[in-house]
DNA sequence: CGGTCGCTGACATTTCCGTGACATTGGGAG
DNA sequence: CTCCCAATGTCACGGAAATGTCAGCGACCG
């Protein structure tokens, strides 16, 4: 789980990132003032910081250059006020990874904070879209047809199968699934993968106690064959 | 794969540069002096131009005008000498989409790389009319109509409806639809979401209580289907 | 000061998820 | 080859989470 510590004194805005990071859950962290933000990088050690420039107690610009100074290379995304030009090169010769002028969309925080987290943790693309005997499955519209009809699919399903698609052929350990498709908060048992799986055999197989595609690896996981 | 064409007569930069963007996995063109730039320009119609402005041969200034002149509409990210200053908006002049100073940070062009690249792949265009079943709505207008009746809508309705349509048949999660409708200053709760939806389905659908065109995506958020 | 709009919270309803019990299968030990 | 245990298939139920629905309240505007 990526994990993000966010230095914002604006409550308002503070709660904003809080919500939409943890929407596209990653685990955050959170500091009102420099000196706080300084403390909980160092003992939490996260994948990612947030740090607003002006802060009270001690300014994003210390706060950065002395993690620096003390080796710390996690990834910094600074936040300015306009007009802050002159800081802006100086936040980014302190080491600083990227920049965002307030105000700023959230969009583009969020796409920001995704590219710098995908640099450092390289994921497995996921597909938009499945094609397999008579079965199409489109991920973005959550739609799936077998010889033309809609099937109606949860959104656990979609997930587990989307997962598997991605690893074509290759045999999906239950954790694994566990791992990318639930979050942290909700780990049921790996039976509950058995039951999601033989719920999409039902819904895409031709013959679900005979499936050809989502195949069980015996002692293993499952795995998925075009 | 977004392309960038690179056009710089100095080795040592040229060579940081393209080291940079391919480790950013861009898929990288260069050129060393002007007419070479100008030419790749027109012939590989990369997504994005890197235009040093002292070129041989031909200046970037010159390359920008003509490709302009021609109704080339890539993105160009100038670079200039420190004291180029009148040369600076005369590049923006000329249709350039940002400029960077020599000598400059690394990180900092990669940011501006990264900004245009956005920039030039737009989140989808937000439709200007929406027509399905016997409704009419034209955002431009703030009028809906419903089987020839006026139908009267709020704004938060007419956002929501145009966010959704804008991506048809595409499920869009609340927080989506909060970054785009919504500022981030005013962030309410995603089930806000729900009663503008709501409230949009009381008034175009058929039947509220079994919608044809908002759908629900459980666990997910919202569709449009014509 | 009356009305609309937008947001929240409470309650009703629907959908889905996780679990456990039991049936079945697979594969290794003997 | 057969037996036996562990792994998996199958199913139904309880509860939780997501959504629909509605009323109320404050902000803003005329």
């Amino acid at each position: 789980m990526t994990r993000i510590l966010i230095v914002e004194d604006d409550p308002a805005i503070l709660r904003g990132l809080t919500d939409n990071l943890v929407a596209e859950s990653y685990d955050v962290l959170t500091a009102g003032d420099g000196e706080a933000g300084y403390r909980m990088l160092r003992e939490h050690k996260p994948d990612l910081v947030i740090l607003d420039l002006m802060l009270p107690r001690m300014s994003g610009y210390e706060v950065c250059r002395k993690a620096r100074d003390e080796g710390i290379g996690t990834p910094i995304l600074m936040l300015t006020a306009r007009g802050e030009e002159a800081d802006r090169v100086l936040g980014l010769d302190l080491g600083a990874d990227d920049y965002v002028t307030k105000p700023f969309s959230i969009r583009e925080l969020l796409a920001r904070v995704r590219a710098i987290v995908r640099r450092a943790h390289p994921p497995t693309a996921l597909p938009d879209e499945l094609r397999f005997a008579d079965v199409v499955v489109n991920f973005r519209r959550y739609e799936a047809r077998k010889s033309g009809s809609p099937v109606e699919m949860t959104r656990k399903e979609f997930g587990v199968l989307r997962f598997l698609a991605s690893r074509p052929g290759e045999a999906v350990r239950r954790d694994e699934l566990l791992n990318e498709v639930w979050d942290y908060k909700n780990y049921p048992t790996t039976r509950t993968v058995d039951n999601h799986v033989a719920s999409i055999r039902a819904k895409l197989e031709e013959k679900a106690s005979e499936p050809r595609h989502l195949l069980t690896v015996h002692g293993v996981g499952y795995k998925f064959v075009p």
